[in-house]
DNA sequence: TGCTTAATTATAGATTTAGTTAATTAACTA
DNA sequence: TAGTTAATTAACTAAATCTATAATTAAGCA
């Protein structure tokens, strides 16, 4: 659903997690650790994130890890590019 | 800001409107008549996604005319491609 | 088993957002 | 000028969102 992936685009802390997951792979706790905001608070983000499927995660032993998941951009990438061929469209 | 744009995309209504606007220009009050929303509650949208540089207005007359501005599309655009070049992508 | 660490779920508070109606501004027209 | 239409701004309410703390689940280890 494409509303649920704007919704979890459209905040910040959501969009530095996917930034630092771009990096690499990474775990519940060290994805907070970028923050400072709550574990909890961070969970929370992270569930909004999978829901969009911009990210999946694996739990290995006592750890979850999360990575993101590219497919999602391409859906993203075909909307903006509808607007890209609307009209006579050259800016700059 | 790359905010402003997410926060402005983030709503179904608004996302409508960049939509009629991709076909044509449109007043104000031709953009209301799309919706079963009150018309403030329409130019409060209108006002959103013109501070997010997503359209643009102009006054004829009696009518405001909006239409849409193309330029912040491509900075989406960049935003999105930073994602596709992360990992070793090719998603399907 | 009992303790510790990692992470989530539950609950609640504060802020933000989307919508409403009422009032105001601005332009046209008889 | 008075009245009408188009659109916005103002003031308010209801719902959603973000964050926090407390409680719970799950895994590892002495």
């Amino acid at each position: 659903m494409v509303n649920t992936v704007f919704k979890a685009l459209s905040d910040p802390t959501r969009r530095t997690i996917l930034d630092l997951l771009r990096e690499q792979d990474m775990t519940a706790g060290d994805i907070a650790d970028h923050f400072d905001i709550s574990k909890p608070s961070i969970s929370q983000h992270l569930t909004l994130l999978k829901q969009a499927d911009l990210v999946s995660s694996k739990r290995d032993g006592q750890h979850i890890v999360y990575s993101l998941n590219l497919t999602v951009f391409n859906e993203l990438l075909k909307w903006i590019l509808q607007f890209q061929s609307s009209k006579g469209s050259e800016p700059q």
